[in-house]
DNA sequence: CCAGACTACGAAATCGAATTCGTAGTTCAC
DNA sequence: GTGAACTACGAATTCGATTTCGTAGTCTGG
C-alpha cells in the first residue's frame, strides 16, 4: 500500500497524456469548444474519467477573473432571522454551483470592512450584505467592492443603488388586522416596534389601511410605539392599553416577543386570551407557539428572500443590469388559538 | 467624472512601476524578505499605499497551494445547535483571515458529495463537518478530500482518523443529576433521547455516576429512553412515569422539548413544578426560559466546540500532525425555577 | 589591487486552466 | 489539379503573485 506516497493533484496536462493531446484540447474538450472532434472528445472525457480530473477552480478563476463565488456578509450569523435567509442564499447559490464566503460582522463596521476586503482579495463575484436589524441607514460599505454586484438583505439603502430585499411588512401588518377585523373586533390597538424602523413605518400603514378598508376609525389612542422589540416593552404598553376604557378587544403586536409580554400583561389583569381580548404578534418566532395560548403570527417571508437575493445577484453577476429597487416578498399569517379563530391546529 | 472608465485592478506590476522596481521586488517587499534594502521596501509600501494595492488572493493560492480558506459542511444550516457552532468557526477563522465557505447539505449524501466535491476543487485548506444530529455512523466522505485536514464537528466517527468534538454529554447528565440531588431530590427519574444516538449513552452514564456517588440506587424503572427527542415523546414519558408509586420527585430530560411536553404531562395530573417535582432539561433553548416555570437546563456548549474545531483545524492546517480523537467540551448547567433552587432570575 | 564573500535586485519559471492564433491536413469546387 | 475554405489540433500567451537562481555591484581582507 503507497499511504504516504505524495498523491499530486491531477491537471489537464495528465489527461492529455493519457489521451495524446494537449492541455489545450483537454480545456475545448471539456467546454463544449465546437472544435474538438467527436473521437477526441470522447478520448478526453475517457482519460478524465479514468483519472478522475476535476478542473482546478483557482486556476480557472484566476485566468477568467470569475472566481464562482459569492460572499454572505451579516451583522449576526446565528440571529433568528438570519439563518433563515442564509439557507435561501445558499441552495440557490449551490445549485448553480457557486460557493458562498460566510463573514459575520456581528454589526461592527470595522469587521465588516475587514472582511469586505477579504471578499475582494478572494475576487468573489458579487456580494449579499444582510442584517439582522433593518435599521434605517448605515454606512455604504458596497463602495469597497467596485464593480461587484451587490444585494442588501434585510435592509435598506438609498447610499448606493443596489437592491434591497424585504419583507412586505405593510401587507403583513393588514392581513394581521384584517384577520381580526374578519373576527369582529372592532377596538384593535397595535403595539408597534421603535420609530427608527423602517418596518415600524411600513407596518403602521398597513395597520391603517387595513382599518380604513373595513370602515374602522384610527385612534391615536389605540396605538404606541416601542422603545425595543422586546418582551418587557410589550408588557408595559399593553399595561397601558388596559387603562383605556374601554379596553381594546384586540392587539396587533410588531414582534412576537412583545406579544408575549402583552399576553403576561393581559394574564396579570385577568383578561382571558382571546375571549377578552384576541393577540396576534409578528415573525413567527419559534416559541411562539409554545405561549399559553399558542400566538398567531405574521410569519415574515425569510427563505423566500434568501432565496431571491441569490437570484438577484447571480442574475446581476450574470451581466443583468441592477438597480436601485425595494424588493417586497408576501408575509404569510400563521394562525393560532390566541386570536379566536376557528382553526388553531398547529401544536 | 469618469465613472463609467473601466477600472482595472491594482497589480502588483503596477506598483512595481510606481516605486521603479519589478513585481519581484514588490512581492519580496510586501512578505518580509530580507532581501531587500529598507529604502526600497519603504518606496514600495508607499507605491502600495498611494494605489490601494491589494495582493489577489486567487493568483496567490495558485502559486502558494494555499487558499487560506476553509470549508464548513452542515446538514442543518439554520439548526438550533449549529449556528452556534458556526459561529465559532467563523470567527476564529477570521481572525486567522480565513475565508469560510458555507455548504448545507439537508443531510442528503448526495448534496454532501456534490459540496465537498466543489471545495476540492476550489482549493480549501480544510473542512469542518458540522451536523445537526450527532448521528452515531454516517458514510466517510473525508476520504473524498486526501490530503486535507479535516474536523468533525458535533459528529463522531470511527471511519476516518480525524478529530471529533463533542460536548461533554456525560458530565452535562452528571451535573443536572447532582443538582437534584443536592436540593435534597432522591427518587430522579431520567428520560433520555433515541438509543440510536451516542450522546444517549453518554448521558445515561452520566445521570447514573451521579446517583452512584450519592450513594442513591439506579432503579431502571426510572429511566425511560423516548423514540424522539420531541415533546410528544416527553409527555408519553412522563405520563408513563407518573403512575409509578411512588412518583418520581424529579425528572432529568434529554432535551428541552421533552422537558416541555414533561411539564405539560405534570400540570395535567395536576402536579406542581418544582414543590412537587423537580424538572431539568438539556439543550439551553431560548423558549426554555418562557416555559412555566422556566426551564432549568444543560447548556450545551456550542460556541466553545465550533471555535475548538477551528483551531484544530487551522492548526492541522499549519502543519500539526492530526489524530483521531474525541475531545469533550464541559456543559454547563443554567439553573431557572423549575427545579426548585434558590436562585431563578436569568432574565 | 584583487579574490572571495555578501548584498540587493531582476529575469524567468511556476502554479493550472483558458484562449488566441497559427498551421498541418482535408474537402470541395471549378 | 490547384486554390479556397474548412476542420481539428497544438504552440504560446495570459491571468497575478511567488520563488528560484543568476548577476551586477559593493565590501572586506590580505
Amino acid at each position: 500500500m503507497s499511504t504516504d506516497e505524495q498523491r499530486r493533484r491531477v491537471t489537464a496536462r495528465d489527461v492529455a497524456a493519457v489521451a495524446g493531446v494537449t492541455p489545450a484540447t483537454v480545456s475545448k474538450a471539456l467546454n463544449n469548444s465546437p472544435e474538438v472532434s467527436e473521437a477526441t472528445r470522447s478520448r478526453v472525457l475517457e482519460a478524465v474519467r479514468r483519472l478522475g480530473y476535476r478542473p482546478n477552480s483557482v486556476a480557472r478563476g484566476l485566468r477568467a477573473r470569475r472566481t464562482h463565488t459569492l460572499g454572505l456578509v451579516t451583522d449576526d450569523l446565528e440571529g433568528v432571522f438570519t439563518t433563515t435567509m442564509m439557507r435561501g442564499v445558499e441552495e440557490v447559490a449551490s445549485e448553480q454551483e457557486f460557493g458562498v464566503f460566510l463573514c459575520n460582522s456581528y454589526g461592527s463596521a470595522a469587521k465588516e470592512r475587514a472582511h469586505l476586503e477579504m471578499l475582494y482579495d478572494k475576487q468573489v463575484d458579487g456580494v449579499i450584505l444582510l442584517s439582522g436589524y433593518r435599521v434605517r441607514e448605515r454606512g455604504a460599505p458596497v463602495r469597497d467592492l467596485p464593480g461587484t454586484p451587490t444585494v442588501y438583505l434585510f435592509q435598506y439603502t438609498n447610499d448606493v443603488p443596489v437592491p434591497c430585499i424585504l419583507p412586505d411588512d405593510e401587507m403583513g401588518a393588514r392581513i394581521a388586522t384584517e384577520h381580526l377585523l374578519g373576527l369582529g373586533r372592532r377596538r384593535i390597538a397595535f403595539i408597534n416596534g421603535p420609530p427608527h424602523y423602517e418596518a415600524t413605518h411600513d407596518r403602521l400603514a398597513g395597520y391603517r389601511a387595513a382599518l380604513t378598508a373595513a370602515g374602522v376609525d384610527f385612534r391615536h389612542a389605540l396605538v404606541r410605539m416601542g422603545s425595543t422589540w422586546y418582551q418587557d416593552e410589550g408588557y408595559a404598553q399593553m399595561s397601558d392599553l388596559l387603562d383605556l376604557s374601554p379596553v381594546p378587544d384586540a392587539v396587533v403586536c410588531a414582534s412576537d416577543h412583545m406579544a408575549a409580554g402583552a399576553l403576561d400583561a393581559l394574564h396579570s389583569r385577568g383578561l382571558r386570551v382571546p375571549d377578552d381580548v384576541a393577540v396576534v404578534g409578528f415573525d413567527d418566532r419559534a416559541f411562539s407557539r409554545h405561549l399559553r395560548p399558542p400566538l398567531t403570527s405574521v410569519a415574515l417571508p425569510l427563505y423566500e428572500m434568501g432565496r431571491l437575493a441569490g437570484q438577484r445577484l447571480l442574475a446581476a453577476i450574470g451581466g443583468e443590469k441592477q438597480s436601485h429597487e425595494f424588493l417586497r416578498i408576501p408575509c404569510d399569517l400563521v394562525v393560532r388559538e390566541s386570536c379566536g379563530a376557528p382553526r388553531g391546529a398547529d401544536r
